[in-house]
Order: structure tokens, then sequence, then C-alpha cells
DNA sequence: GAAGTTCTGTGCGGTGCCGTACATACGCCG
DNA sequence: CGGCGTATGTACGGCACCGCACAGAACTTC
């Protein structure tokens, strides 16, 4: 049902040119490896070079599902400049995000806690790429590496309050706001304020009908704070934008 | 503000006798050790044995705040047929539960992840018995205990799905669904069909105001679910009761 | 037993979102 | 350029819950 909603946005977004990723994963090598995942680097240069070895470079393409609830999880992803969505599937109704995974994380922590199957979806929703890592391969490395697990556990409960939190957003604020703080962070993650994003995958992501966002995303061209056309959003003020947003934008940014 | 709300909760809940957790614990200790935290008791007897030496049993009053959101987590808690909420809290809305924390699981993981600080409210939601042990000895025995991190693995990622659950839960059920999934989960881990709690308590638990928690629960007794009278709950229809929670009840039970 | 406190029940207007249905606009492709 | 598929906009009744206010009921304290 969901993985034909976006047909026409498989293109990849337009992305920043490499700038920022180029400088940091400076005096490593060049090529696909510079994606610059954080946890990959918080390890030393040595180690660095093991676990890079260990991956190997994949595209992310928009709408891709990477796991559904109750699939075993073969590999891991060490998001790029990409994003994924994880969604948890609740009876008949629309999904529902409760995190979001971008360079600064990784996609298939339950791995990582000793669990072979996720629990919930998780959904390519920036194009962009991304380092893959056997399973096997992972959980050998994360017993014989002490800095890839202090990173991990960190980010794990980076990931747990995010959730959290999400969970009140979901629960106290309007859907004008939460969408503000959505777009704001997918911005962040993707490096540009200009992405494919049609209303259709939002209602998705926020767990409203579609018309919902239609009206949210309404208000918010109003006010002179995004533009859109067909499958495209455009953030235009990006100040104004976290002023529209609810604080779970700031507080979720304060976590890590 | 809400630990005032239920002064004369402060009483302790009508508990089972102690039979299942005195067979639990058959073979070890008693007194106060047989609180028999599932954590704790999945390591072998010997480690065991050590990790009860440096831990001191408390007893948890109802209405008790363990931490506050950016508290500093001194001691780590393994609670016995006790029940703690971990809640988030968000601006000026009341306070939301996202997580549920018994016998099964401990409150402070956190710290496990080697983050000293908690990002919820911990709340003493059923009075009881707990383990509690010092932080710097909890970081410890981690180090050198494989059993116990997998253990607390395993239990982290239960927690994560838990919480990612409640968000959608809070999201797409009403109260009334929700507020029987919460009585039964309650119920499961204090062990008996009657307990104290007020509306206005179960209305911070739920996020909504307390007059919507009048309504469902009179809605709940008319259909000879549950009996209740200022400050007390007592479940009569346990299987109904089940029919009439959202399908969350048994997808958490199912996570661990 | 009287007074005070806390808990529970009811009423009222407002609103944000729901489910559904249909109308319009845009872009692709033959 | 015209048709088709997809994205977006508008409309309408309904409902769950909101915020607020107040009334009654039960327990506590003196």
């Amino acid at each position: 049902m969901i993985e034909n909603l976006h047909g026409n946005l498989l293109t990849p977004p337009a992305l920043l040119p490499p700038a920022q990723s180029e400088r940091a994963s400076a005096g490593r090598q060049a090529g696909p490896e510079s994606t610059q995942n954080s946890l990959l680097a918080a390890v030393s240069r040595k180690e660095y070079r093991r676990l890079i070895g260990m991956c190997e470079p994949v595209t992310l393409t928009f709408g891709e599902v990477l796991y559904e609830p109750g699939d075993e999880i073969r590999h891991v992803f060490f998001p790029g400049v990409a994003l994924v969505s994880l969604l948890t599937l609740v009876d008949h109704h629309l999904a529902l995000e409760v995190g979001l995974v971008g360079r600064e994380g990784m996609v298939g922590i339950p791995l990582a806690l000793g669990v072979g199957v996720s629990s919930t979806r998780a959904l390519v929703q920036g194009a962009g790429v991304a380092m893959r890592m056997k399973s096997a391969h992972f959980i050998k490395e994360l017993a014989q590496s002490l800095p890839l697990r202090r990173a991990i556990s960190r980010y794990t409960h980076d990931l747990l309050a995010q959730v959290a939190r999400t969970a009140a957003c979901n629960r106290f604020h309007v859907v004008e706001e939460r969408l503000a703080r959505w777009l704001l962070m997918t911005r962040d993650r993707v490096q540009s304020n200009d992405f494919p994003m049609t209303q259709e995958f939002l209602s998705h992501m926020l767990g409203v009908r579609r018309v919902g966002v239609t009206k949210a995303a309404g208000e918010l061209h109003q006010r002179r704070l995004i533009e859109y056309s067909r499958g495209n959003i455009r953030i235009v003020d990006s100040h104004g934008l976290e002023v529209a947003a609810c604080s779970c934008y700031q507080a979720i940014r304060d976590i890590s």
C-alpha cells in the first residue's frame, strides 16, 4: 500500500555540495567511504578502516523499506547524508513515525541489544548513501570494539529519548506544529532546504489524514515559511519555521 | 503539582499474598531479597548473591518520584512486586506515560547506556518493594558480568519497543481503550485486581483531562468490567477488559 | 457532628481531526 | 497537444476531547 505512494519521487533529492562531509572525512579514504556516519567516526582510524572494510556502500532510494516489523535483521545501516524513518504499524491505522535516523545514528539498533528482529518498519525517507554491514560482522565487531559499543550505547539512549518525546508530541501537539518540526528535522539530516515530499507521504509520517497535511501545509505556505508543488517542498524561512514548530524540535536536538 | 494529587493513596495497595514471589525465590535467601526481579534473576546464583549484596531493599511508596527529567541518576532500581511509570513532560501539558516498569525490568536504563541523567520522570505508581543499587556499583557490575549485560540489553530493547508502541497508541486509540489497557498492564505487574488509583492520577498517565477518565471509567463500570470508589479500582471482569482494551495490550505483552 | 478536603459526576460551548466524497491542477507521455 | 495518472484543494457532518465551571459525595480532622 505505502510502497507505491510516491512513484514519481524516486528521483534523488537535490543534495547540498558535499563540503561538510568532505571536511569531516579529511585524512580518510575518499570515495564512497566519505559518507562519514558519526558512529563509525567515533572509533580510532585503525578500527575505522577495519569497519569500513566490512561495509559495502549502498544507495538508499526514496521509499525503500529496509525492514518490516518482524523481519530478521540481516544488515545494519550507517547512513551518511540520508534519512530513514522508523514507523510503528498499529491495526488498520496509518503508519506513524516514532524515530528519525540520519548520519548521527544507525538503523538496526535491536541487533546491538541482542535482538535479531525489527519491531518497526524502517523506511528510506531521504534518498542518499549509507554503509551497510552484515549482521554477523556487526555483532563480532561490536564485541571487539569498546569505542564502538560506547558510541552505539550512547546513540541507543538518544533514540530512546527521541521516541519518548515523539510519543508525547503525537499526543499533545497539533498537526501544523508537528509538520513544521518534521520539516526542520528532515532538513537537518538531508542538509538541504529543498527535498521531494508528497502530502500523502507526510500523512503517513504524522499519522493523520492527507487532508490534514494539506491544511497545515497551506497554512505554513500562507505564512511564507515554506513553498511546495507536486511532490517537492522547500523551506524558505527556516527561522520562522522554528517558531511555528513545537518545542519538540529543540528538545530532540538538545538530546544529542 | 503532581506530588500531592493522591494524598490519601499513600497507604500501600492490597497486594496478593506473596505466594508467587516466594515460590520464585525458592532456594535463595529469604527476606527482603525475595523481591525477585527478573533481571537480577538472570545471572548465576553466585553472581546473584554478589549483586544482592550491593543492593539495599527499599520500599517504594505511592507517588514517590525516583527521578525528574534532568536529574542525575544516583541509583538504579530493580522492582519486585511494584510498578514505576516513566513519564515525559512537555511544556504545560499533563504528564504522559511512555513506559511501565515492573519486576521484568529496571529503572535507570540510561545509566546502562552510558548516560548519567534521566530524560523522563520515574514515578512510583504501584507501591511495593525494590532493590536499589548505587550507580557506581552498577556500572562496575555491568562491566564485569556478561549475563547481566545480556539481560539488560534485552530489556532495553523491550523498553524501546514498548515506548514506540505507546507512542502510536497515544495517537490512535480513544481514552476508554487506553484506560482498559493501562488497568490490565498495571494488574499484571502489581499482581492484584484491586489497587489504589484516583482518576486524577490516571489522567496524568493517559495525558487527558480528569473528566475524560471519569467518562471512560463510567463506561467500563456500566459494562461490569471494573468497579471503583474514591481512590480504589478493582477489575471484576478481566477477560471482558481485555476485549475492551486496544490491541496494544497484547502487542506489548508479546514483546517480552 | 461540623468543617474542611479530596474525589467523582455533569454541563456547555469550542475545536481539531475524522471519514468520505468530489473538484481542480499539474506533469508525463503518447 | 490531448489524455491520463497523480498531487493537491475544498466541502460536510460527526465525534472525541478540550477548557472551564460547578455540584454532589465520601472520607478526614477536630
